[in-house]
RNA sequence: GUGAUUGUAGCUCAGUUGGUUAGAGUACUAGAUUGUGAUUCUAGGGGUCGCCGGUUCGAACCCGGUCAGUCACCCCA
């Protein structure tokens, strides 16, 4: 026995793998990334926006009961320390019986990575709205984490890219979150996105139409699920809820209710002619067409469309709601969301702070992107030069000349060793490097270069002193 | 969390009813070629067949479990 365990040498080999849902990004993805993350943090900026970030972990009861139930169960916990501590080994014990019989136990565990980037800024507000300028707009880019099962465009791990309001009803806030998806999309040039809007408001007078305010949640869970499942589907789902056969028929007239966006709104009035709520929902949407229509420029390529049958799930939403889709070139559903919420801080006892944001779903965009091919070339680029090394005499003089271009901003490399052309053009091309500079003995004693433009072929004979100037104009 | 399906070289994939030493293309390395990327030719390296266990004289192949990917559901970005 003891002679079989010699045999195998000890060693701490791990087979290297990823945790279920997590990715690497090698660097041309998180090139591509950066250019997306950069243009809407960008155009964020420009709307007076201001960055915030959280910690990747919230105390777990800051998170939990914010998204219901089934979002419980996919916030990722993370387990106390010392809990092996012998001083501690009672409650622990104790605390591993109430986790067997379903309960949430501080024992065991006491925060948790974050779920979503709303519930720690309305922390954050909760926290500081004393000694914030009112209405405080911030912006976050992070990561979040949700113990899903993953699938196609759907992660464990992935960034969120959010933009919120906090502490102003103004409508001016909604307008702008329109102006800033378009702008974003003309930035990244993904046109043919169509920006959807509709408003909790006239959700809730439906509702109020058929049964009551109880009745919101499973019909706007049911209408959610519309171009899914279809029609008949969805009245099933809701003769299921206990919705009487009037009140569906109400709702199959809602939601086919077509036309432009003010006939929509038009025949919504007869529709819901009574209730208050509905006329309120129906003028911000008007008052936001209106101003849609004034800043609308030749840039844009976004279409605003008011879309009846758009629920979005997330229960806080009380008042104008969004949704983007892509283009319909492709298969990728909703690229974004977002809405009004009146109450973002009750949860944590601060009352009457209203707020609105949007969110960008990055890695669907990253998606749309690579299916239309819609990436600049420039965004591959990382080095612009690659310094050829034809032995240590001419390698000398590279590096001084490498120096000098870095002092202009360009990036630039030498070869690490002395190989034959083959193997560093490869090299550059594998790069995407789009000039060599070739210094060799003759060119060493006549003090020039030879500059090779990979992709043309094109070559010429630059002084040593020119380069520079070169190079920042090619 | 439920169900289905896949996992073989760095990458894309073959692999017969279970049978000797698991293959191809591509990529890589060296040479033909001592200063210009191609093509072609020659040679070479590279594998715990996802992992663990079982059945068998014998398993990449059959069975069980597990991990990971993909897809659908739930839900969501």
């Amino acid at each position: 026995m003891a002679k079989e365990e010699k045999q195998k040498p000890k060693t701490n080999i791990v087979k290297p793998s990823l945790p279920q849902g997590t990715r690497d990004f090698g660097p041309e993805i998180v090139r591509k990334r950066q250019y997306i993350l950069q243009s809407i943090q960008s155009v964020f900026e420009l709307y007076g926006f201001q960055p915030l970030e959280t910690p990747a972990m919230e105390q777990l009861e800051t998170l939990m009961g914010k998204y219901g139930e089934e979002g419980d169960k996919l916030i990722f916990k993370v387990l106390n320390n010392g809990l092996d501590h012998p001083a501690k080994e009672v409650t622990a014990r104790e605390g591993f019986e109430k986790l067997l019989s379903g309960k949430n136990v501080k024992e065991l565990t006491e925060r948790a990575l974050k779920y979503d980037l709303t519930i720690p800024f309305a922390r954050f507000i909760a926290m500081n709205h004393g000694v914030l300028v009112m209405p405080f707009k911030r912006y976050q880019i992070q990561p979040v984490w949700r113990a899903d099962r993953p699938q196609k465009g759907r992660y464990r791990e992935f960034y969120q890219c959010d933009a919120d309001v906090a502490g102003s009803r103004s409508l001016i806030n909604e307008a702008e979150f329109i102006s800033i998806y378009q702008e974003v999309f003309f930035k990244l040039n993904i046109q043919g996105c169509e920006i959807r809007i509709n408003s909790r408001k006239i959700l809730s007078a439906l509702a109020e139409q058929c049964g009551g305010q109880h009745q919101l949640t499973p019909i706007t869970i049911a209408i959610d699920k519309l171009d899914k499942i279809g029609p008949d589907k969805v009245k099933e789902e809701l003769l299921q809820r206990g919705l009487s056969s009037d009140q569906i028929d109400t709702i199959e007239k809602y939601l086919s209710l077509t036309g432009s966006n003010n006939e929509k709104l038009i025949a919504l009035k007869t529709l819901l002619p009574s209730s208050s709520q509905a006329g309120e929902g129906i003028e911000e949407i008007e008052y936001l067409l209106q101003v849609n229509e004034k800043m609308r420029s030749s840039n844009d390529r976004s279409t605003l469309l008011v879309d009846l049958t758009l629920a979005r799930g997330l229960n806080y939403y009380t008042g104008v709601i969004f949704e983007v889709k892509a283009p319909s070139t492709v298969t990728i559903g909703s690229i974004g969301g977002g809405g009004r919420y009146d109450d973002l801080t009750g949860t944590f006892g601060v009352e009457g702070i209203p707020g609105a944001g949007i969110s960008f779903g990055v890695d669907r965009i990253y998606d749309v992107m690579e299916e239309l091919q819609l990436f600049p070339d420039s965004v591959e680029v990382g080095s612009k030069v690659l310094f050829f090394n034809l032995g240590a005499a001419e390698i000398l003089a590279s590096f001084s000349l490498a120096k000098e271009l870095r002092k202009k901003g360009i990036a630039c490399e030498l070869f690490h060793e002395q190989a034959k052309f083959d193997k560093q053009f490869k090299y550059a091309e594998k790069k995407n490097i789009p000039y060599v500079v070739i210094i060799g003995s003759t060119e060493l004693e006549e003090n020039i270069c030879t500059v090779k433009n990979i992709k043309t072929g094109k070559q010429d004979k630059i002084g040593f002193a020119e380069l520079g100037d070169f190079l920042v104009k090619a």
